[in-house]
DNA sequence: GTCTATATCAAGATAGAC
DNA sequence: GTCTATCTTGATATAGAC
């Protein structure tokens, strides 16, 4: 398991943050230690320092690459109609979730272990994210197409609705990803009082 | 801080139990060391030992208090009608999550932290609960007071909504709890298709 | 780029005095 | 019931050889 592996810095670099952040999601950022990362790689513990400053500049990137990812990914339409606006977005933020639930869980769960700075810039990133869902519902009351009262609160809600799949879906079970989607689509629409279904 | 208290069995136990719960809840379980919770609570390390066995069993009892406390304290009418029943539990799930936000935080974080055995106990425990909310909504589409297409599904996805109040809401802010509660009762109800409104 | 070796520190837990 | 002292283990991080 802790074979020398040679001289590769390309791979091990992308492997020592996957890693980390398959550990750090799964027994949490305080519990795993820089050994425990380094032996699932391959390496000895030294090694780890010549591709992070520390543990905490570690999550840091961790948690700044998921957001980017995120934020690169979803793609609105504003032109199309806030009803069909909100699906897409039920189906990228369930899909997201759940093919990233590692990213998706430490985001949440581990923000308290980042400095000030990381906190402000990882918080930032989310909110613009959190932002794109808001402005869709807005789009909605203006449209006459949802009836919100309070669409911050909504959007929270929903966003905490939606997250929360990563509990308990499981690809291979009862039900497939068109299912949930279908599912989640309809919670939402009756969620916001769309008007049209 | 860490100044001796003399021989107060009576309040240095729960004392211990209510530092642990805050800690815990606030650092993260393996984050948390025995000494910190020590001298938080005014006692030197050894002293925690004539409390609880280990660290572990003092997760497992404070978790196991957490959910006990919820079962004892919500009381479902199953002979009013269902839209009924269901409001009563939003907002009942919505005041306990604000006001014991600590033990909801380590019910859904620590979980990964117990021993099998504890898992097992918790775990039914929180199932109890939310099949409490799952027989509300089964008589609600009996009675075509709600429309749901899967009620499963249904009650995972509103626990996962009315829980994420934790992440947002603080006292004392924009809404009242008075507010709170009509804005996630309008919410779930159009979730689950209410027939009445 | 990676290893070995090590400095430094703090953790969980226990023994025995008061 | 609590404290002091200590055992044992394992943590982060660094230095220097290859």
């Amino acid at each position: 398991m802790a074979r020398t592996l040679g001289s590769r810095a390309e791979v091990t670099g992308p492997l020592i943050r996957a890693v980390a952040l398959r550990l750090f999601a799964r027994h949490g950022y305080a519990a795993v230690s820089m050994r425990q990362i380094a032996a699932e790689v391959g390496v000895q513990v030294g090694t780890i320092y010549a591709y992070t400053e520390d543990k905490q500049a570690l999550l840091a990137d961790l948690l700044h690459t998921h957001m980017e990812m995120i934020l690169a990914a979803w793609q609105d339409d504003p032109d199309a109609a806030p009803l069909v606006r909100l699906d897409r977005f039920v189906d990228f933020h369930i899909d997201m979730s759940l093919d990233h639930p590692d990213g998706v869980f430490l985001s949440y769960m581990e923000l308290r272990n980042l400095s000030p700075d990381n906190l402000a810039l990882i918080t930032a990133l989310r909110r613009r994210y959190e932002r794109g869902l808001q402005a869709i519902l807005d789009a909605g009351v203006v449209s006459g197409q949802m009836r919100i009262e309070d669409t911050r609160l909504t959007r929270m809600a929903l966003i905490g609705m939606l997250t929360s799949v990563t509990n308990w879906y499981r690809d291979g079970g009862r039900l497939d990803r068109g299912q949930l989607h279908h599912y989640y689509r309809g919670l939402v629409r009756g969620a916001v009082g769309a008007v049209d279904r």
